[in-house]
DNA sequence: AGAGTGGGCCTTTTT
DNA sequence: GGCCCACTCT
């Protein structure tokens, strides 16, 4: 690198065209510099946390674009959706230049376009309906009567089960008998009877024209393969293809990748072995490390500056990470330099924990940090429960970004199902979802009904129903405004297929399910009716943006943090600021000035089911070190000495091996100094001279042990 | 056949 | 402590 440093970087400029002139060499270090010019064939960017890997991107794009390359002959492969498209709206305000038509977004975004246009080549229609995993688990459940001798057996196990084997079997294109053998050795018996589980499951989403988030992957892989013609349309669009977050890409995303740039080869993918933490999801992290021996000639460059965090934030992540043996030696250097060491905060409890967090927010607010710039991340959603609480208790605003997800809440996938037959009349999920809505319909006469509309040539126009079958008494009312709101949505949607107007628009779709549907039935059945409401205007407010209701459809069932609700408190803030509070998996990617980590005890963080093997140990170290590498200036870490397990018992905790392994001079230890002090101030002590004692013994072979805890000690 | 009630069961991370 | 399932009542 140093002799790199001498060279003078001049960008090369057609002087004919009044094309923006960019000093790249002003705005990235030589590293960056290297592959944003780099030309053509296989790059590969190993790009430590904080390199200003995303910037670089932006640039490459920019660049590309900017000497002549058409937006459309380019695909941007990313993990989010959002993180396509601020990379796009960032390159084109740097050339003024329109980058919408780049093909980019997520695997199963992209794979859903391509799959949009040609799925009748593999056997599906295009108007084909996406389904989440709440719905694969109802259909894997009537595959399962379908496919076992003994309905009533026990130790037959549960949908969600088979659910989680067969998605995973998907997703890494694992055999079923080895994943079983491997994983899951007490089902070694029903090897056969879940392999047809599979294959039922597998034809029945054909006959519903559904797919499952695997199944965006895996068929358009198989359109690929399978129809040279249609590879070769995108072959020979795509001239150059970059990928992001290429550590966490699965097999079969690999594949596509290598399929769409396969004739220019100009493929650059930029990744960072130590923070793929997605392998429970397929992701398989020697596509990275093999990459050069896939495409020979690959040239490979390194970000390894970091600009991101203070030295020592650094120092903590660099030495964690050398505890992992199946990662590459890195280093990264720091470009800030100096900073506060990162801060171990021993909290008596979790409310104790909750307590510093919202105590120490305040402190930084003080010292002029915003809210936004504040973060509170952890390992699983449940960790932020009381956290939450304390928060609203001290009116201090925050976003939550784990949890359900909006398009997962059940009044939202019940509107949607109506949205979701109307478009796709063969998705009997969504007609059997919405039928049981009724009053007066189970599941006996919905599935009466929905045999009747399977075989109907006008499924939409109902009144064959009662032709054919007798409704009984008690749903007369409900079925006749049923029929009437499908008719009225099926004239809507043919409406929006020529039109650009409201009417017929998925937003006015919603609109009418509400008005003349839901509305009453929400109010009918739940306690919280006005804030679902909302929720439902929310989402037509939100379908405004697209006019057909197929795009909609899609995008809804891809979308990630759609909906993030805000605390609505009085606020004694600055308008709209909020601190953050995310899953560590969700965190992937972004930074924040201050970021907080919750509950670094052994068997939350690390996660007590992730340690059976030592790649999960390694993985869950990797979770770790993403976290940490979250933080500009501040980092604090929280270990409440008190546990509580699923049955409400009481325990010590152990601290979490990635902090007890780390050296004790990259962090402070904090602890409440004076418990009865009204102000709770957390100050730098010495951890021997406080007032607990440490409870546990850290060398306890047996690890965690839960011991009920009497309040009154 | 639907709707309402009590007993067992996990709780990692997500497109 | 919350969700799902099976069972019972209308």
């Amino acid at each position: 690198m140093s002799e790199k440093k001498n060279k003078t970087y001049v960008v090369k400029r057609d002087v004919t065209s009044k094309k923006s002139s960019l000093d790249y060499s002003s705005v990235l270090n030589p590293q960056q510099y290297e592959v944003v010019m780099a030309g053509e064939g296989p790059l590969l960017v190993i790009a430590g946390a904080g390199s200003g890997k995303t910037h670089t991107i932006v640039y490459r794009l920019a660049r590309l674009v900017d000497e002549g390359v058409p937006p459309s002959a380019i695909l941007l492969a990313t993990f989010t959706n959002k993180a396509a498209k601020e990379m796009l709206l960032r390159s084109s305000s740097l050339i003024k230049g329109d980058l919408r038509s780049v093909f980019g977004g997520t695997f199963h975004h992209i794979g859903n376009l391509i799959l949009r246009q040609y799925a009748h080549l593999i056997g599906f229609d295009r108007n084909f309906s996406i389904m989440d995993r709440e719905d694969s688990t109802d259909l894997i459940k009537d595959c399962i009567v379908q496919a076992k001798v003994n309905p009533k057996d026990k130790n037959f196990p549960k949908p969600n089960v088979i659910e989680s084997i067969l998605s995973f079997s998907a997703d890494t294109e694992m055999e079923i008998a080895n994943l079983i053998c491997r994983d899951y050795p007490y089902l070694i018996e029903n090897i056969s009877v879940i392999k047809n589980i599979q294959e039922l499951f597998k034809r029945r989403k054909k006959e519903l024209n559904i797919m499952d988030f695997s199944d965006l992957l895996s068929n358009t892989s198989l359109l690929l393969e399978e129809n040279e013609e249609v590879l070769e349309v995108f072959q020979n669009r795509f001239k150059y293809v970059l990928v992001d977050e290429y550590q966490d890409t699965n097999k079969i995303q690999a594949r596509i990748i290598d399929l769409l740039s396969g004739k220019w080869k100009n493929l650059t993918v930029v990744g960072d072995d130590a923070q793929s933490i997605y392998s429970f999801r397929g992701a398989y992290f020697e596509n990275i490390v093999t990459f050069p021996e896939r495409y020979p000639g690959t040239k490979v460059f390194k970000l390894e500056e970091n600009y991101r965090s203070t030295n020592p934030i650094l120092e903590l992540a660099n030495a964690s990470i050398t505890n992992n043996t199946k990662q590459y030696p890195k280093e990264l250097r720091s470009i800030k330099k100096e900073g506060e060491l990162p801060v171990l905060a021993l909290c008596q409890d979790v409310l104790q924990q909750s307590e510093f967090v919202a105590q120490k927010i305040l402190e930084l607010k003080d010292e002029g940090i915003s809210l936004s710039d504040i973060a509170i991340l952890y390992r699983a959603h449940y960790h932020s429960i009381e956290l939450q609480m304390e928060l609203t208790r001290r009116s201090i605003p925050f976003e939550i970004r784990s949890g359900l997800r909006f398009n997962e809440s059940r009044h939202v996938k019940d509107v949607i199902s109506f949205l979701r037959f109307v478009n796709c009349p063969t998705d009997e999920l969504a007609w059997k979802r919405a039928l049981n809505l009724l009053s007066g319909i189970g599941n006996t006469t919905a599935t009466k009904i929905w045999d009747l509309v399977r075989n109907s040539d006008n499924p939409l126009q109902l009144d064959f129903v009662q032709e054919n079958m007798t409704i009984p008494k008690r749903a007369k009312d409900s079925w006749k405004h049923f029929v009437e709101l499908t008719a009225l949505l099926q004239s809507q949607c043919n409406v929006s297929k020529g039109k650009s107007d409201n009417v017929g628009s998925p937003s006015e779709m919603i609109s009418v399910v509400l008005s003349k549907f839901y509305r009453n039935y929400i109010e009918l059945t739940f306690d919280n009716a006005d804030s679902r409401i909302d929720d439902i205007n929310q989402l037509s407010e939100f379908a405004l943006n697209y006019n057909s209701v197929e795009d909609f459809l899609a995008e809804l069932a891809l979308m990630g943090t759609f909906g993030i609700e805000n605390t609505e408190q009085e606020n004694k803030f600055d308008e709209g600021e909020s601190v953050i509070l995310s899953t560590i998996h969700q965190s992937k990617g972004l930074e924040w000035k201050a970021v907080f980590v919750l509950w670094l005890t052994d068997s939350r963080f690390p996660s007590a089911r992730s340690l059976g093997t030592e790649a999960g140990e390694e993985e869950e170290r990797r979770l770790f070190y993403v976290s940490v590498t979250r933080a500009k200036d501040h980092l604090f870490l929280c270990q409440p000495m008190l546990e509580t397990n699923m049955y409400k018992q009481s325990g010590f905790s152990r601290l979490s091996r990635f902090v007890k392994e780390l050296p004790d001079s990259l962090y402070e230890r904090w602890t409440l100094l004076d418990e009865s002090s009204s102000d709770n101030s957390f100050a730098n002590t010495n951890y021997e001279s406080d007032n607990w004692t440490r409870p546990a013994d850290p060398d306890d072979p047996d690890g965690f042990v839960y011991e009920f805890f009497d309040d009154k000690n």
